[in-house]
DNA sequence: AAGAAGTGTTGACCTATGTCAACGTTTCAG
DNA sequence: CTGAAACGTTGACATAGGTCAACACTTCTT
């Protein structure tokens, strides 16, 4: 972790992040971003442990983390990849303060703005804006949830990689074959056979 | 759609809802409720249909509610199943105003109780712990659409089953076979396999 | 009350996808 | 720079679960 920056280059994603949905003046927008601290991810790095109590939110400046979680017999299932400009959390953990039943990783090396789980709520409380913005963060990724489950049910492999690239295409570009038959709920074999036929 | 009610008694499960989270005093939990009115569905009665744009958010005093799609070939998949004391609507349509890919349709005799989106929203805009509860219900959401897509990402039918029944035990008595196979992404002949060997 | 339509169960059969193993290639640590 | 470890691809084989059909039972409709 490192000591907090003030120059103002590394809030520019989170600045235009948060102009793009709300008229904020420039006094306000620098309060929000004085919360948001930088963090630098190594390649692999595990954010947040199983049974780790999560208390920090996070923005990508650069880079990507995902969140798996691992079964009794060592399967990685990875349930979410976040990438430049989007929020990620160990949702459940962070809400509830519960020890999270998952991992939250970064894949590659990352450079991350870190806001405490205090911090967080306090601002959602005092800053209108922002607590529209996490509404808009919990909206959006509950029905993109929603449109996953029913968007895959009943699909066979290759429908469910058709789906991907028409709904993430950067997905499979940065993502390891590995990683995204895991969280395509397939072998990495039928993944690789998969993409051979296109 | 009936007439609106004055009796306090349509509002009583839905004060106690409200209670539970936040305290309130008698006169806000009135103003409350009296944006909420009540309305009345046949089984099997369709709520919203789909490419229709949802503009109200149902909480259910009595009954349940399904969301559901249909695909080109005529298979029907249901993506969520509301019981007593719990909101639903068609939320991507909802938020977004565009309209619904999917259907809502009561699956028994049911009593709702409706709020417009344009009552909804001004609720969340001026009443804090109305606004306070619509980040649960999205919270509780996201975190459950997520534990279900993980939750059963590489189990068997089985263990699917398994999983539903711990995690909601009421359901397989309330929901048709057929319906429950659709939701557990199943055929009605394997969950009827499954259950005969508990 | 009776016929029609829908639902649940079960059997026979088939296919998509998982498992396992081999092998070449890439990545990474020292 | 080099060896070890991880990864991607492909083949052979096994199997969970899908499809289809038959039948009994329930439930709607009139």
């Amino acid at each position: 972790m490192q000591v907090p920056d003030t120059s103002p280059l590394i809030y520019k994603r989170l600045s235009s992040y948060i102009m793009q949905r709300h008229n904020i003046d420039h006094e306000q927008m620098k309060y929000i971003c004085s919360f948001f601290h930088p963090v630098s991810a190594k390649r692999n790095q595990i954010l947040v442990n199983y049974n780790e109590t999560c208390r920090i939110y996070y923005f990508i400046n650069k880079g990507s983390l995902r969140l798996f979680t691992v079964n009794k017999s060592g399967l990685e299932t990875s349930r979410y990849f976040a990438f430049e400009g989007m929020f990620i959390t160990a949702l459940p953990s962070f809400i509830d303060q519960q020890p999270a039943e998952e991992f939250l990783q970064a894949i590659e090396k990352s450079e991350l703005l870190a806001i405490t789980r205090k911090d967080f709520y306090e601002m959602v409380r005092t800053v209108p804006e922002f607590g529209h913005i996490y509404r808009e963060i919990l909206e959006i990724g509950f029905v993109n949830a929603q449109k996953r489950i029913y968007g895959f049910q009943g699909f066979d492999a290759l429908e469910k990689v058709k789906w991907l690239i028409k709904f993430q295409p950067k997905f499979l570009l940065r993502v390891s074959n590995k990683m995204a038959a895991s969280y395509l709920g397939m072998s990495p074999s039928t993944l690789s056979r998969v993409k051979s036929r296109l």
